[in-house]
DNA sequence: TTAGCACATCGCAATATTACGATTACTTTC
DNA sequence: GAAAGTAATCGTAATATTGCGATGTGCTAA
């Protein structure tokens, strides 16, 4: 137990659930928001901006990297964030399919 | 440790976390879609639906009412669930707005 | 009243996440 | 080369989440 049982759902309902997942952690938001906002690559100043510590950074970042949201490249000795625009804008995609408009329910609870 | 540090970061950056770790199980999504697809009230019928034990969907509804996307009430022995509309299109609004259109970057990563 | 159903809650076990110090790997600077 | 820097990874502790059986609560039906 424990475990969440992936194989009772859809693909695509896991696919959204990891998806808002590398977005469930306010660290997370506050790294893409910094990135969006800078909208070029960012080298080294993440533990700054963050106020964590140096590895739990580097933790969420990787996260992140993982989801596709971010890619980093190696720039001599520090390490260079952006956004993935490709993927970004698929999750904005996907996220504003799921949250299409709902009809106001007219006799409901 | 082990616990998320909000006070780190804004009110803004933690509500989205939220939001979106409201949306980081696919059982929950499963449920959205469904009462979505419904879009009605839907009584008793969601255990058989999930496939998860009854203590667990009662659960992921429970977490689902707690972030205000759906409502229950009362229908004599049974509950009525419901998308909350006010509460979705908010969620579509802020998820929206934070997944705005990002440019290419051109000489980057 | 009693039996049965629907759902919430409790208590627990398994697993996942978060956080950080310590270490490692690599680059730059001296 | 050695020293200092940047960032990834390891190991571990604290906390959170997931899942379910058991139990409690309230309604319905007989």
């Amino acid at each position: 137990m424990g475990a969440t049982k992936s194989d009772l759902f859809t693909k695509q309902q896991n696919d959204v659930a990891n998806m808002a997942k590398a977005l469930a952690h306010p660290a997370r938001i506050a790294i893409l928001q910094y990135l969006v906002k800078k909208n070029a690559c960012v080298c080294g100043d993440l533990v700054e901006e963050l106020g964590l510590a140096q590895a739990t950074t580097s933790q969420h970042l990787k996260e992140l990297k993982t989801a596709g949201l971010i890619q980093g490249t190696i720039e001599g000795a520090s390490v260079c964030y952006c956004i993935n625009p490709k993927v970004w804008n698929q999750y904005r995609e996907i996220f504003g399919a799921f949250f299409k408009e709902v009809a106001e329910l007219k006799s409901c609870c």
